[in-house]
DNA sequence: GTTTATTTAATGCATATGCATGAACTTGTC
DNA sequence: GACAAGTTCATGCATATGCATTAAATAAAC
């Protein structure tokens, strides 16, 4: 491989991501259309549902869903106000927090799946 | 296919579109720290400089890098605040401009490709 | 055990994005 | 040519994102 790349190449090889990003938005889109929330949401939901005690830390998830610290302070903040999550205080250690879903955020992932999965084909 | 596909390989392939965009966002943050503007600047004025008037209508831009409306309106009022480009009315039809690349725009299009391309890699 | 460094989480501020609307103009119809 | 419909572009407002900083706690060093 050379050290400039040739610029077809690379224009090609955008042109595939922003293919990948305009059929995340599509779906997006039909999520919102069904009144649902964005897909990141989703994301998050799957973690949780997925944890036998149905709780994870924010530090966690940031690790699991690549987010920044602050990205996903405020996405815990959205969903925790949804209803979908909560946010209880660590035993081992006081700085840190579970965030464990609840009822509704069971209930909102299924949701999203009947939702999200025929949107793929 | 199945109507519901199965929920292994939709994960899969969002990591992939992820993935991309993780790459898309790390040369961002390449070109951010050396102190130039992000990607989207570089697709206008790329398209701009292949033009031989060195100019088209931002509908056409709109058209040609999948922007919406609004997103085209504010991304050329940024570069033009930043003299890359330059608004100028529309003899053929009176609601439209053309957005001219200016000789900083194709200086800053070669000076972006120069810390693109190797970032690719 | 006190001091220093590191980790975890929240937030103020500037900027960017989405959505809805509005203003200016062109085109087609009658 | 007047009128309705469509096109092109800008913008107000709410929301989301990035960056830098702060607060609180743990861990590490001495």
């Amino acid at each position: 491989m050379s050290q400039q790349p040739d610029e077809a190449i690379v224009q090609a090889w955008a042109r595939l991501v922003r293919a990948g990003q305009m059929t995340m938005s599509r779906i997006e889109g039909e999520l919102k259309q069904a009144g649902l929330p964005p897909l990141a949401w989703y994301d998050v939901l799957l973690e949780l549902s997925r944890e036998k005690q149905g709780m994870l830390r924010p530090v966690e998830l940031e690790r699991r869903l690549l987010l920044a610290q602050y990205n996903a302070s405020r996405l815990i903040d959205r969903m925790a106000r949804a209803g979908l999550v909560t946010r209880q205080a660590c035993p081992e250690d006081g700085r840190g927090q579970f965030v464990p879903i609840t009822r509704e955020g069971k209930d909102m992932q299924r949701r999203m799946w009947r939702a999200y999965g025929p949107a793929i084909a």
